[in-house]
DNA sequence: CTTTGATCTGAACGAATGTTCAGATAAATC
DNA sequence: GATTTATCTGAACATTCGTTCAGATCAAAG
């Protein structure tokens, strides 16, 4: 068990898996070739082979990874009991959490139709999760009598949308800072799903 | 000037656009290979270099024809003087436009980077055209002390990512009809502008 | 110092890529 | 029926692809 300490492998296994996100996201997983992510670590083409089985699964991992963070660190969040602050948090924490990792964020809505079929769906359930935990305070919103939505599943994904189309423009360099967009957003969010409205 | 009529290059040419266009929405650009499209027609690769110059002009055309099309529908529409009305009308449309042509709009967002620069640039300033048709039906909400909007070209950008989000959902024969789905979005936009809320 | 084994190289594999082009095909014109 | 020419075939081109693997490398263990 020669080289179990000094090894490299604990070095180059997470910086195969950047240069991937990274070239994924900048030119799409079909046009990346393995040979490009090699160079990117600085090592052959051969050498991806001891941290990722195939292409497919490099893909997958990061996928997978991504979503399981996004769910996590939901879960770690306070709990609020009170559905109007419950929404703001959910919109605050997904603004943050999608600002801090647009490479990520942009494959998993990208390469969705470059997963096999079974990774696919594996995504595609977290993914569901996910909507679900905004579905679920906007119908605690509705029971408290605090919002007005006629069709929770389609708001969420509605407001999903909305938000993380944040991604599509926001530089952290520019004239609004994140706290500001958090505002804006959170103030479209709120109305959109308040009872009135003059 | 043999064969002008009666000639296979008038079918021939849709096709070969069609077909590209399908199978860029299903595959993606950098996955689908020129002899893919050539079979969906029924034909050899060398033959579709009769009706495009090469496999990035054939996905620029694709683009670009469809947001003329956007742009063009868009300015078809007789123009509303009343902001409420034109916001209403804008969100009614988008939802229409798209939902008729999801392949079009899929590959509009997906395959941005993978058109050259020059291309990329072109479909850039149009789609900034179009968001900016809805920026000034805000401008000029707020002006009609109809809406309350603090940052238009934001509130522009997040109603439009909303608005294309029924794309990624939306199956005509689920339980919504279309015009279901337009009143619920168009609620919660009329919502998300609006001066009030308890 | 010798052994061990995790890590990496470098070459090789068949298959697939975008594009070109000489020549075959066949419909429209004269 | 002969001619013209738009259209398409089929082969070829140099590259590149994902993946495999025998052998080199070299730090840690004995």
């Amino acid at each position: 068990m020669a080289r179990t300490q000094g090894s490299h492998s604990d070095i180059t296994g997470p910086r195969v898996r950047d240069a991937a996100l990274s070239l994924f996201a900048q030119h799409g997983y079909a046009a990346v070739s393995m040979r490009q992510i090699a160079a990117e670590v600085g090592v052959q083409a051969g050498a991806l082979y001891n941290y990722t089985s195939d292409k497919q699964s490099l893909l997958f991992d990061l996928l997978k990874s991504h979503m399981d963070q996004l769910l996590a660190s939901w879960m770690a969040q306070p709990e609020a009991p009170v559905a109007m602050q419950a929404l703001e948090q959910f919109t605050r924490f997904h603004i943050r959490f999608h600002s801090e990792r647009p490479e990520a964020v942009f494959i998993s809505y990208m390469e969705l139709r470059n997963l096999t079929p079974e990774n696919f769906a594996v995504i595609e359930e977290l993914r569901k999760d996910y909507e679900t935990k905004l579905e679920d305070i906007l119908r605690a919103g509705v029971a408290q009598n605090v919002f007005s939505v006629r069709e929770p599943k389609v708001t969420a994904m509605a407001l999903i949308a909305m938000l993380t189309g944040v991604n599509t423009w926001f530089k952290s360099d520019g004239r609004l800072s994140l706290e500001d967009v958090e505002q804006v957003y959170w103030d479209m969010v709120r109305k959109a799903v308040s009872k009135r409205t003059d």
